[in-house]
DNA sequence: TAAAGTAGTTACCTTTGCGTAACTATCAAA
DNA sequence: TTTGATAGTTACGCAAAGGTAACTACTTTA
């Protein structure tokens, strides 16, 4: 449990695996579907998924430059716990209660 | 996902959890069953969880004191997800090759 | 010649996560 | 009166995570 943090134990690193697990995504796709990250991060992110071995990065020598990102196996693995997970907060999540100012 | 994730996305939170998963522990005994944990993020950790309801807390008006800390129900539901964070690891786990100096 | 599009990078800064070590409070037992 | 046990807290600091904004490189299109 304690690798399995080291590896995923971010905030955005989960969300990013989420987010590929229905499709292929190129940078720019990844940055505008996921609300909020910033590029630096996602940068960051994307290169370590790929060091360890969870997430693939191919590119392809076109112009305009184009790269797309998928899940490897050890990757795919991981979708239905990601999947799983953002139900658990569905069923559970509650708003807040509003603050009386 | 994000939620899930501003919830649990850090590295002992979820170590917490599965630690929990099949009994009730005390301060103690969490501090001596997490490897490398400190006293004081499992202190704060414990106590986010408890304020995001995945933990209760049960004081013992005892001497010498004692704390149990044990699952609530919106706990209980991630522990499957976290068995299965364990297992992939199991399965998919690879040595780090060995550095020749 | 300038703009537009892709996939980043770089510099700089703030916040959060986490660690270590020492300290506190309470009461019982030695 | 000192020690021991439990469950923390406090002070201090480092490193990692994360954000913003500006910049790069390449080539096509206007």
């Amino acid at each position: 449990m304690q690798r399995s943090m080291g590896i995923l134990g971010t905030r955005w690193k989960p969300i990013i695996i989420y987010t590929l697990r229905d499709r292929k995504a190129r940078f720019g796709q990844l940055d505008a579907l996921i609300e909020n990250i910033s590029r630096k991060v996602l940068t960051s992110s994307l290169k370590e998924l790929e060091e360890d071995g969870i997430v693939l990065r191919e590119e392809f020598k076109e112009l305009p430059p184009r790269v797309e990102y998928a899940l490897t196996e050890k990757g795919k693995a991981l979708i239905p716990i990601m999947c799983q997970l953002a139900k658990w907060n569905e069923e559970y999540y509650e708003e807040p209660a509003p603050l009386i100012l």
